[in-house]
DNA sequence: TACGTTTGTGAGTAAGTACTTACTTTTTTC
DNA sequence: GAAAAAAGTAAGTACTTACTCACAAACGTA
């Protein structure tokens, strides 16, 4: 991967995520990263071609933040660590976030399974804490973090309440 | 309003809910529609307007759908009613939703002070019930109704657990 | 140093795009 | 029932879009 091939995606990423994949142009996305248009089409060979390969390096991105919960071997600590997720992303990641809930709304994009090991991890932490429902609490919970992680994205982590304190005490971690 | 008027808002919902306002030309809206493209630019002045349109008939029926809530003197019931939200809503009036929760993405559209008066009733609701940090339990209420609602929009009813009956028993309701 | 391969570009192109204009048809109003 | 207003359209226009192509520069390797 090529300094400029590495310009592209990051250029292409920042536009997709704040304005969207069809209204971002590949003429603004060459200009922005300071690239012939045509550079764009030899690498990636097609608009498509350019969101896949933001993807690809997405999933790793994805997989590398949600590891340490599913590894942990420890109930309380995964609890602790899922309420704490959307709180720990760096900011610089935020427009790469806001294009993974963004393509949700795109059938071709969604996909629930990528979070099944998630709430399977989360539903096995309630079951060892004697937890009355561990499915409908891991449910529940991925929700919320879900619901956090928007709300974070939309209004910035300033606006948005911090919910890690009462969250925690809810759950008696 | 004509019914041709008011079918070019149907049909340009539709296709901006499911393939995204950027996405949908007016040359497919009008074909759709059985209407002259001209038409809508008649009617709507620009495809900008267009969108406006189908918004201002989308504030009527938000407020349609939280007014019972907020005009409720039953905390018990506030509660009770707020969990039921998204499951309430009618099919044919999914992609109305969608296009609402597509548009939050948008800075231009992500106005979170629409909420206010149903966080502030919940927390009224909390309150009166003795919950310990109303304010906290209300916003945490309000983003699992929402995240719910996503959850059914993007999976359908049949795919979305309900999680009615496990709330209502968590509130002790 | 020669040579194949990769990286890079300027100048296209065909197919959209939102929107306008000049005009006709229908409806309303008195 | 005539005149005014509103509803409707076909055929454009100016511009943007994703994508191609012919060619040049840089690079790896023998």
């Amino acid at each position: 991967m090529t300094e400029k091939q590495q310009r592209i995606l990051d250029v292409a990423l920042e536009l997709f995520a704040n304005n969207g994949f069809d209204a971002t142009s590949t003429y603004t996305i060459a200009q922005k990263a300071k690239v012939s248009e045509a550079l764009i089409f030899r690498h990636f060979k097609n608009k498509q071609g350019l969101l896949d390969a933001i993807l690809t390096q997405a999933d790793l991105r994805i997989q590398e933040l949600v590891l340490p919960i599913i590894d942990s071997k420890v109930p309380r600590e995964v609890i602790e660590m899922a309420i704490n997720l959307p709180y720990t992303v760096d900011i610089s990641d935020h427009s790469f976030w806001r294009l993974q809930f963004i393509l949700k709304w795109e059938k071709a994009y969604n996909n629930p399974d990528k979070m099944r090991f998630f709430i399977e991890k989360l539903t096995w932490a309630f079951k060892e804490l004697k937890f009355e429902s561990p499915e409908y609490e891991a449910r529940l919970l991925n929700q919320i973090v879900d619901g956090i992680a928007v709300d974070i994205l939309q209004n910035g982590t300033d606006k948005a309440m911090d919910l890690r304190p009462f969250l925690i005490k809810k759950y008696n971690l």
